[in-house]
DNA sequence: TGGTATATTGTAATCGTTACAAAAAGCAAC
DNA sequence: GTTGCTTTTTGTAACGATTACAATATACCA
């Protein structure tokens, strides 16, 4: 509760209830939504809150790496509560997303030379353990 | 030139002078285009060339393995001509954007257990060479 | 407790992409 | 070649996700 609020300001913005909301929703739910699936799950419990708000949101702590962006599908845009390195593994047979874990130091040896890396996303596309009978 | 046609063909898609030229392209331009860079470069030698062909072109080439999508920024669909597992890197510099191989048994080491890699992208971003002074 | 900068809201606009139906072109059989 | 059927292309119109904007509300520093 506290550390959501700490992790806000000391970005240099202004604490509100819907940024909290929002950050502590996509902290605790380890799925990776769209803007409008988080903008429907919290409408229950905060039925002002507007969809433009939850994109500003959503843009801003991406911004500032409290979360991160993550591109399944092309054609829409969604938000990983988790800020640190990981992979992404995507199921073509039941749509499921798996993270797991990258060795950093083996990514960083594959790029050009000279190159510093920043930010790394590892995306594979398959078929998950269950699919893959 | 003959063997564009026979990828084409190969796939169970009809030859047109649009899809050979569009695929060439991309074959022969390693940047990493959207569909209204790759309609505006074709203008000139094919004009009558619609931008929904374009789109429709690079769909069915990705879909058949000919070429990839690639995504940089979330809001728009990037193609690639080199259709192999292969990492991007993006300097949030230069936008410069780098093709670099990638060691397909580390990745494959990173996975979940069980799971099978059909087709990876290593995304990273950072700074090039260049730009790390 | 005020004052000011920042955030939220709702609506309207924008952008990339796709749906659709009519016209054109590929291609296999004759 | 020519025919006929199927696939592809084209242009327009629609769509969906995202953002711009201006008004209102809120955070937070003095």
């Amino acid at each position: 509760m506290e550390q959501l609020e700490k992790d806000i300001r000391s970005c240099g913005l202004r604490v509100t209830k819907q940024r909290i909301a929002i950050y502590d929703w996509l902290r605790n739910h380890p799925v990776h939504p769209t803007a409008d699936v988080i903008w429907k799950a919290l409408l229950p419990r905060y039925p002002d809150l507007s969809l433009t708000t939850v994109y500003n949101t959503v843009n801003v702590l991406a911004e500032h790496g409290l979360i991160r962006t993550v591109t399944i599908r092309a054609e829409e845009q969604r938000f990983d509560g988790n800020p640190a390195d990981h992979g992404h593994f995507y199921c073509r047979s039941c749509q499921k997303v798996l993270d797991f874990d990258i060795d950093k130091p083996s990514v960083s040896s594959m790029l050009p030379a000279g190159c510093i890396a920043e930010k790394c996303d590892v995306f594979v596309t398959g078929l998950c353990d269950v699919c893959a009978e």
